[in-house]
DNA sequence: GTCTATAACCTGATAGAC
DNA sequence: GTCTATCAGGTTATAGAC
């Protein structure tokens, strides 16, 4: 779908496009609906009258933001027609092209997570789904020996985590935008080899 | 050094025992000085009148924080006297001894990073130290072809991300506390042994 | 639907008594 | 050093005119 310019959204879509991008930089505890009602260019009253609340707002966006998180990895887990390779090249190679477009994206929904994590306790049973996944039935035959949580936390932090830690990386002087994103680029090749390498030590 | 029991600590220390507890928690934005003058048992003026202002009661504890969080990988990093293997052992050990008695560390400072990193900007000039460090120029030798920045982001990846995303994995029902600590301890073994092969690969 | 004005509340910080 | 009382400013949310 090709993007709108700004002029041609509704105000909802307007001020939920704000709110998307100023939550996500500052969290939901620093951000003021002044500062969406700001960024979408409209009234703080009109907030208020699509969403009712700051809270509700945010539920929306973080509804969002979670699904597209675990979107990245949910269809490939039950896929019974790839081996174990092909799913997690499919992972990585998903995660870290939807990543690349959205960056801050983990940092913000895990701190949230952490914050607030009554609210994700039981509404659906996830950690069971995952751990009877085809996905982990196939780590547990290749590797009996040890947890698949050890190899689903490997490849989640060998995928995940740069883009957790660029924050700091680009404070200290590590990497400019252009050499990260090109880090990433090379990542997609090496860290499916990476994780066979695991499963093979 | 001996745990000193809530009624022997001074009124200082009680405040920003209490500041250490509240802030990792919650984050900067979502506490309240009256939060951490109740955590602390004390009354809501001491607080400013020891410390001035929440702001720098939280560089206090933010100060250390990052110190320790960079302090369990900083004197490895120069040692002359070990090889890559060895390096990567201490580092691997350090961080989890470290991280099992501070699990919320790693999420708290770089989500406080990230919402200020303009603060961590040229304080230190860090990134530059890090690549020029006795540990980059081994990885440098061993692999030529790749990145340090690639084996570095891999190492504190595969060792920080599952604290990171511990809040996720209870939230979901994938681990209790118990099992998620058995799992990090066997990390300390795995990890090295994965980063070789990673190295072989 | 959109605006202005304002209510109702919360938060950091301080004044001043003890 | 520690407390109570309170101020000043900011924040979410709504009432009511247009």
């Amino acid at each position: 779908m090709a993007k709108k310019r700004e002029t041609d959204l509704s105000t909802e879509e307007k001020i939920i496009e704000a709110a998307r991008k100023v939550f996500t930089q500052k969290g939901y505890a620093a951000t003021r609906t002044r500062d969406i009602a700001e960024e979408a260019g409209i009234n703080l009253a009109l907030l208020n009258y699509y969403f009712r609340s700051k809270e509700k707002l945010f539920e929306k966006v973080m509804f969002e933001k979670v699904h597209k998180l675990f979107g990245a990895i949910a269809p490939v887990l039950n896929d019974e027609n790839s081996d174990l390779t092909e799913k997690i090249e499919k992972i990585v190679e998903n995660y870290i092209n939807m990543l690349v477009m959205n960056p801050d994206l983990p940092l913000f929904v895990l701190s949230e997570i952490k914050n607030n994590s009554e609210q994700f306790g039981d509404k659906f049973n996830m950690g069971k789904l995952m751990l009877e996944s085809v996905f982990a039935r196939q780590i547990r035959k290749r590797r009996p020996d040890i947890s698949p949580l050890h190899i689903i936390m490997s490849v989640l932090g060998l995928v995940l985590f740069p883009f957790i830690g660029r924050p700091v990386l680009r404070a200290i002087g590590a990497v400019d935008e252009a050499s990260f994103m090109g880090l990433m680029e090379e990542r997609k090749k090496l860290v499916p080899h990476w994780v066979a390498a695991i499963l093979n030590s």
